[in-house]
DNA sequence: TATGAATGAGTCTTCATTCAT
DNA sequence: AATGAATGAAGACTCATTCAT
């Protein structure tokens, strides 16, 4: 039996897969990879069954793909560029620029991220993308550190940490999951914090 | 449907329950929600199929019923007591005790637990609980540093910052994700970094 | 995931295997494997679809029970009994009843076998079975020549042509395939040219 | 359904329908009909999916026309002329020629022949095929028989017993399926077995 | 109360055939 | 004449839930 699985060379034909892609991982991020059927991602992107067939190998792959296409948007977009250059007396205020990105870059992206989450916790692939994509932010940010002038005792340590409370903060804020909480109050406690984490480094 | 969930009065009925809610809730937490069907749960319940709908409404319930039961040994089981009586300046020492009871109660209960993250992220009723509980800490943890002579400047907010800290560095020593880490010197910024949070409510 | 295939207890459920064997067994032989769905089979039955699958592992699987219990009636049913006692100048008579028991048990078991047949063919089980019979058949009859007092000269090789021989004479008289034929005559050729086979060991 | 099958008048046209057919027939031989899909049959032949349709009605179609073409290489393939001379003395030669030319030609077609048999017994078209062929043959050999001064006692009859004992003696030489028996010995036995077949005939 | 047999809607995937270019 | 993209009906199999005993 022949591997069916077809690259597009037709613009059309590659503009109708990445539809796919799209309606795909926007369905499965809204509700979820086991609500999500085949009939419903061909129906969302206007086209057959059987042409998802031709383009995936399966369900599976289509969420794989989008991963690998909209993922970038979903975990830990808190850095515009690596060759920004700032003064490390201003370094609260970059981090209050990356806080700021994140929230932004979550807003943009108008599915429902939680499915995603939900997969980082069950399925191996996502949970393999999701580390990826973090130890990118991670050597990302810290060699931004470097660059200003930062020294490197343990920064890989510390720069982890810190993107773990960036990213609270900022679900904190995204999902809204305390109404009695003052998030301007926890952001500052939070960037505050993060100085803590570095202050033998900016000498 | 049949509206008749019975209520088990016998002992015998009330412990063939039980047995269900543990069988069915480890299941799902080993294996995920999806991938556990109700065949299997009754199976490893030692119970028939049947028996199953009448003493839960559905699959569903048995989840529900499961985390109301289990769910503190799954989410921040940092705490053992909340009277404990300590001295400010041991403030270190207890935080690193509530680090290791987390890591022992995920150690001791055998089933994985991830599953059941996912579903914080999926599941509206699963996030409920979550979040309940850990409002449930945070208060917990708020009223004994207050009955420890915290001064409660803005407690909630940094009580919550600081289960976020403790959750991660823990879920990163029990999952081990990054082999090139120094847990230990992780674990040690923390407590400095959470210090650092109250430092003006410890004098 | 559980291993579900349940071997049925209660009576009925007994019943219903069966019924799902006969009706499956007989729609693909009458016509094909390919061409027979399991709602066919299921509706044939009177049960529903889902249940096949609790008695059956898949579709092939019924196939597969179907030729264990119902294949001697279908591959080389020439032999009543391996006990008949017969003098051997009534060899011819012998030869004569094998044909008659061979055409009788196809018209008696009113499915096409021609699709089996086909598999015979096509699939591997399928053909081990056959093979299986033809052995089992080749020899039982070896026995019987050599219990009445035939000389085992190369027999088994004598024995398996004499298979092909009446096995060939039957399909065609059951089939009809050749209008200007004259079967009484082909039946007699037949037998002569076995007997001639056996010249050597009668005496 | 399309109506306008066009048959093909230029040169380059026509090679491109027998690499087809070529093609289509090899991998159903090969894998069976069921297994063979048109996409891997135009691969195969090197040709776009669409343009199988304008030269054939359907799938079957290909399988049709692949069997006119080559079904004499598949069923029967034991006479090279039917112009041959022979002293009756001879016959045993002549009959060890056409086991021989038999076998020889189902060892060239590297192609498995077993799915086609398969077909035979689950196809109608390729039925009379087969019936076709197998008629042919009886056909011709009886001529050959009678041009070499063989007597016409119910010749028809005989020819087609003979065909089939040769049919069976190849296949079992060719398939190899009974490790245990002298193929040799057998094939001598059978050769013997049609002599005797036309003991009366030969004088 | 308890059993396990039964139901049938729902899902992924395949593939012969047709269509747009 | 040719390409390869597109269609959509059909089929195997699963499983939460209900039924008969």
């Amino acid at each position: 039996m022949v591997d069916n699985i077809r690259e597009p060379r037709q613009q059309r034909a590659i503009e109708k897969k990445e539809k796919i892609i799209k309606a795909g991982f926007n369905l499965i991020c809204k509700n979820g990879y086991y609500n999500t059927n085949t009939a419903e991602i061909a129906k969302e992107a206007g086209v057959s069954t059987g042409i998802v067939y031709q383009y995936f190998k399966d369900k599976y792959d289509i969420l794989t793909l989008g991963l690998e296409k909209y993922g970038n948007h979903i975990f830990f977009p808190m850095l515009k560029s690596n060759n920004i250059k700032f003064d490390k007396k201003d370094f609260d205020t970059v981090l209050k620029d990356m806080i700021k990105n994140y929230i932004n870059n979550h807003k943009i992206s108008n599915v429902a991220h939680e499915e995603i989450m939900s997969m980082v916790h069950s399925d191996k692939r996502v949970a393999e993308y999701y580390y990826k994509r973090e130890l990118e932010m991670t050597t990302s940010i810290k060699e931004l550190l470097i660059n200003n002038g930062f020294k490197d005792n343990n920064l890989y340590e510390k720069v982890h940490i810190m993107i773990g409370l960036i990213d609270n903060i900022c679900h904190e804020v995204i999902y809204h999951k305390h109404n009695d909480m003052d998030y301007k109050l926890m952001t500052d406690l939070v960037i505050d914090n993060i100085m803590n984490l570095f202050k033998n480094d900016l000498a």
